[in-house]
DNA sequence: CTGTTAGCGCTTTCAG
DNA sequence: CTGAAAGCGCTAACAG
C-alpha cells in the first residue's frame, strides 16, 4: 500500500491554517501562538510528517551528504577509518556516500563526477596509487566544495589534510630492529607513488643511516599491492639469494603475513633467523604464530578527525580559511615476530 | 571562489530560448531541431552544466539513493557484500548510503529513521543479533519502499530475501570432520537469535545424527560475538575439562582463529589432536599455520544479487509482486587444520 | 519545433 | 500572530 508522504500543506489543510504557519510552528518560531504550535505538532505527529529534505536542499543548496572516496573498503584500514568518520558524522545529521576507486585513477575521477552530480556538501578522499594529477580535485575546490585529503597525500593540492606520521612509525620500527641486533634489514615497500609508502621508506633509510648502517639497494624491494600474496611472491625471490636478510620491515601487515609461511617453509625461524615487522596492526596480526610485531595507526581517529575538520569547514565556512594539517602519531607494538631488546 | 552551479535557465538566457527547450534538447527529444540541440549542448558544456538531482527528485519523488544497514563494516564479510552491492548499483546511477547498527537494535531503528528522512528509494538490510521485532521494517514497507533482507533473516517479515545456505555449509563441514575420523566434535556457535547461527547449528546437529552420533550438550557452546577473543575465551573453558573434543566447528573464522594459540599452547596439535573448521574463508585464513579449513561463502555475489533484486523491484515495481527468496551455495575449503579423508 | 504555465515541498519576505 | 506570494531548478502538459 503506497501512501504519499504527508506534506506541510496536508497539515495546513487539516488545521485550516496556512503552510507558512505550519512551517513556523514546526521550527518553533516565537511568532506563533502556543496553542497553534501544539495543534500543529500534534497533527504533524498524527500524519507522520517528515520534512522533505530534497525540497529543503533545493532551497538552501545543501544536500547534507558528504562524499567519501577510498581505494577500497574491504580491508581493515579504510573500513575502520570510515567507521570513525561515520560515528562523527552521524550526530550532525549528515549522511555519507562512499565510493571505492579500487586504486584506479579513472574510477576515482568517475566517482568524483558522480559525487559532484549528487551535489555533496563536502568530500573526504584518500587518492589511488595511480593518482598523480589533481585536476579533478581542483575542479571540486573551484566550485567551492570543501575537501579533506586523508592518509595519502595529494601533493600540491591545497586543502585540509589529515595523515598518520608514517615516517616516524617506520623509523621506530627499523630502529627497534637494529637495537635488537639486526643489521641486514630488508624493506618490502609499497607503490612508490604513494606518499605513505615513500614516508615509510624514508623512515627506514634514516633509521639505518642514523645507526651507521649503509642501506643495501639489494634489500630494498617494492611490492605492487597490499595483499599477502604480494608478500609471498617477493619473499621467494629474496630468499633465493645467497645473502639472506636478518630482518624484514614490510609496508603493511598483510604483506608481512604473506611472507611468514615461505620463511618457515625454507627452514628459517622467526624471529631467531629473521625478524619481521609489519604496519597497521590488523585485528588478526596478534593471532599469528609468532604474533606479528607491527606499527599501530590511529585509524579510527584518522577518520573521526577528518570528519570533524570537514564538518567544521562546511558549517563555518569563512571567507579566509587556513587549511589544517594534522599528523597523528603511530605506535610500535612489539610482539613475538621480532627479538627482544638486548 | 564559489561559483553558483549553472542552471537550465542560465543556458536558456545565454541562447535566447526557453528553459523547456533546453531541457528537451538535453534529453535529446525528437521535437528539437538539430541545430538548436547542438548549440544547447555546446553551451551546457561551456557552462559546465550539471542537472540538479534535488530538483528532479523533488519532481518525480525519487532520490536515487538506496540505504544499506549492516551490523558492522570493518569485517571482511559485510565489507565484501557491500562491495558487490556497490559494483552493481554503480552502473544504475544510484548511490548508496551505508549505516552500521553495531549489533544494536536501537541504533538500527535510529538508522532506519534517518534513511526514511533521507527518502531513500530502497533499503538493503542485515538485522542485528538483537533484532526480534519487525515494526521498524513494517513501517518502511507500508510507505511503499522496497526492502531486501540479506544474510540474516527477519522471520515473519515479508520482503525479498537473499541468503547463503548456512545449514548446508555447516552440514558439509561437520560431515567432513566425521568422515576424517572425528567423533567428539564441539560447536562454538554464535548468538542464537541470528538465523545464520541457528542454521549452522542445525547443520551441525543433523550431520552428527545422520552419522549415528548423539550430540553431546557439553560440546555445544555459544560465543557472544564474532571476534577472535570470543573464541579465545571459550576455548579455555572447553579445554579445561577432562573430556577434550577431537574437533571444533566454529561459527566463523575469527572465532576459530582465536582458539588456535590456546590449543597449541596446551600442547595439543592441529589437526592431529584437534581438527578445526571455521566459516567465511576470510582472506587471512589460508595464511595461518596450519592454514584454516573453512566454509567459503559467496559474499560478493550475496551483495550483488541483493542489489540486483532491489533495483529490479524499484524500477519495475508492479502492483502484484512476488517476493524473491534466494539461497546461495557455500563451499567447504579443506586446508591443513583438518585431517585428510581416510 | 518552441514557449508558457504550473507545480513538486519547502522557506522566507512582505503584508496584513 | 498569521496569510499570500515568490522562488529554489526542473519537467510536463498545454498551447501555439
Amino acid at each position: 500500500m503506497k501512501r504519499r508522504h504527508a506534506t506541510l500543506s496536508d497539515i495546513a489543510k487539516a488545521l485550516n491554517v496556512s503552510a507558512s504557519t505550519v512551517s513556523r510552528a514546526l521550527h518553533d518560531s516565537p511568532l506563533i501562538r502556543k496553542e497553534t504550535k501544539d495543534s500543529v505538532i500534534a497533527m504533524a505527529k498524527a500524519l507522520n510528517y517528515q520534512p522533505n529534505q530534497q525540497a529543503i536542499g533545493l532551497l538552501n543548496k545543501k544536500t547534507k551528504i558528504i562524499g567519501v572516496i577510498v581505494p577500497e573498503i574491504t580491508g581493515y584500514f579504510f573500513a575502520t577509518a570510515i567507521n570513525g568518520l561515520q560515528d562523527f558524522v552521524e550526530n550532525t545529521g549528515y549522511k555519507l556516500i562512499i565510493g571505492q576507486s579500487n586504486e584506479s585513477f579513472d574510477q576515482e575521477a568517475k566517482l568524483m563526477e558522480t559525487l559532484s552530480l549528487a551535489r555533496v556538501d563536502g568530500l573526504i578522499i584518500s587518492p589511488t596509487s595511480e593518482t598523480t594529477s589533481n585536476i579533478h580535485l581542483e575542479k571540486f575546490r573551484e566550485s567551492g566544495i570543501p575537501v579533506v585529503v586523508f592518509d595519502r597525500d595529494c601533493p600540491n593540492f591545497l586543502s585540509d589534510k589529515v595523515f598518520v606520521d608514517d615516517y616516524e612509525g617506520a623509523f621506530q620500527a627499523v630502529d627497534y630492529l637494529i637495537k635488537t641486533g639486526c643489521r641486514k634489514i630488508a624493506h618490502l615497500g609499497g607503490p612508490a607513488n604513494l606518499t605513505t609508502c615513500r614516508c615509510r621508506k624514508r623512515g627506514y633509510l634514516d633509521a639505518l643511516t642514523q645507526n651507521g648502517i649503509t642501506p643495501d639497494p639489494q634489500l630494498i624491494l617494492e611490492v605492487p599491492g597490499f595483499t599477502p600474496d604480494c608478500g609471498e611472491e617477493i619473499i621467494r625471490d629474496l630468499l633465493d639469494r645467497e645473502a639472506i636478510p636478518d630482518a624484514i620491515f614490510a609496508v603493511n601487515d598483510a604483506v608481512a603475513i604473506g611472507t611468514m609461511p615461505v620463511i618457515l617453509e625454507k627452514g628459517l625461524r622467526i624471529p631467531q633467523d629473521i625478524s619481521l615487522i609489519g604496519f597497521d596492526d590488523e585485528p588478526y596480526s596478534q593471532y599469528f604464530m609468532p604474533s606479528l610485531t607491527t606499527v599501530w595507526q590511529p585509524v579510527y581517529e584518522l577518520g573521526l578527525l577528518s570528519g570533524r575538520i570537514l564538518m567544521n569547514h562546511i558549517l563555518h565556512s569563512p571567507e579566509e580559511y587556513d587549511y589544517r594539517y594534522e599528523l597523528l602519531k603511530p605506535e610500535l607494538i612489539v610482539r613475538q615476530s621480532s627479538k627482544p631488546l638486548v
